[in-house]
DNA sequence: TCAAAAGTGTTGAACATACACCCATGT
DNA sequence: ACATGGGTGTATGTTCAACACTTTTGA
């Protein structure tokens, strides 16, 4: 490569978040080394050599999250290269996206002393260099996303009822769907969702059938507008 | 900087779309060096230092479209980096998408040695580098981005008529709307456009308003799904 | 006066919201 | 039996596609 041409390390950083105890919740690491040494930032690490950038993340979503070949979603975000957001020097910031179900995280990995999950609000006025604009930007880009694509169901597990699926769009929008409407609206869209086998009990009341992420056809009416809430009278 | 944190460079690409003959059409440069010298590619250069990307993609845009200080829609798109797809090492590609309207540009910057505008469809079959899959990725974010957001103005001049507003959703989806009902649905959205003073005949047949773009407002609704065309009987 | 494009009115269909109401389980 | 959540039916309102019709210019 020509002598004079500007280098910078490149790395990439993970907005992994979650569905969890009626929160939007993302996972922060406490950092183990300098810079920022004890503050929590989002999981992350430098891009290797030949090392292609979607594969940087998946491993580090891997080793930060403790589990390999994790089903999850997983898209990237955007590119954060401002120069001085990172102490050490130039550092291009490939930031990714990743929604995965509320699974009992071993965490804690390797140059990291600690990893919580915390409110994805709590966390933009805690989180070192620029993870709090980072942290935004996905969670926006979540809420979006919900909108017109049938990314919800990464949020559950491989079966889930309508009502967990519907809880994800309350969390995730902070507003109340009418249980009724959403049910028939997400149940009529073609290839949304599948009736798994099974039901279940777990929320109380009658059964709830189960179902599972539809194959992956292409959906392209928006799937979920607001829909305010209601009571009977 | 640690020593064993490997490095890259880091570059950006732009593509920039207008609407033009009835077509989407992209900017592309004839390559003056190698790699890929004499071949077609789209703009871009790399990162200096201390300079932020967005910095970088405004610079570019200056250069190679000859217009400093330039009316245009600039948002960043995604960035590439798979390994080998610069044969000169590893170069991390920052991707711009700006929007353009139709303007006679001088062209022709400083490593390019011509330049040229070319139907979007064409150009994916001749782009040197991974620029092809960064073309397309361009262009499927416009067409979304059209149903979402009032970014169609930003392919029109500083004032315009519903029907030139109009070609460009026909152009860029590839469809036929109807005058009457698209006009009904842009001036009765809210902060879309304003009325502008004075009409015109450019296109013929009765004076039409003049509009430009609404103020800086957020506009979240969806701002235009299909409704495809028809005609009176 | 005719063609061509701008713009308004109206209607039936599709869709969304807000509920009443019934169903199937655990306690 | 009753509380709790699952799921269906239905009326009312809103939005949208289709298209008839009027307006205003240039040729």
């Amino acid at each position: 490569m020509k002598a004079d041409i500007p280098l910078a390390a490149v790395a990439v950083d993970l907005v992994i978040l979650t569905v969890r105890q009626d929160a939007l919740m993302a996972l922060a690491i406490r950092r183990g080394i300098p810079p920022f040494k004890g503050q929590w930032a989002l999981p992350g690490g430098f891009v290797l050599p030949d090392e292609d950038l979607d594969a940087a993340a998946r491993r580090e979503l891997a080793e930060e999250t403790g589990l390999a070949d994790f089903r999850a979603h997983l898209e990237q975000l955007a590119t954060y290269g401002t120069p001085g957001r990172d102490p050490r020097g130039r550092v291009v910031s490939v930031a990714y996206l990743a929604l995965a179900p509320d699974l009992p995280f071993p965490s804690a990995g390797s140059d990291a002393a600690a990893a919580r999950w915390g409110p994805a609000a709590d966390l933009v006025g805690e989180l070192a260099f620029d993870h709090p604009q980072i942290l935004n930007d996905a969670v926006e880009r979540a809420r979006a996303k919900l909108e017109y694509t049938p990314l919800a169901a990464a949020f559950c597990a491989d079966t889930f009822t309508i009502a967990e699926l519907r809880h994800v769009y309350e969390v995730v929008w902070g507003v109340e769907l009418d249980p009724r409407n959403f049910h028939r609206k997400v149940t009529s869209t073609h290839g949304f969702v599948v009736q798994a086998d099974g039901t279940t009990t777990r929320d109380g009341g009658r059964p709830a059938q189960l179902f599972s992420v539809g194959p992956a056809e292409v959906l392209r009416p928006p799937l979920m507008r607001t829909g305010a809430a209601g009571e009977d009278r």
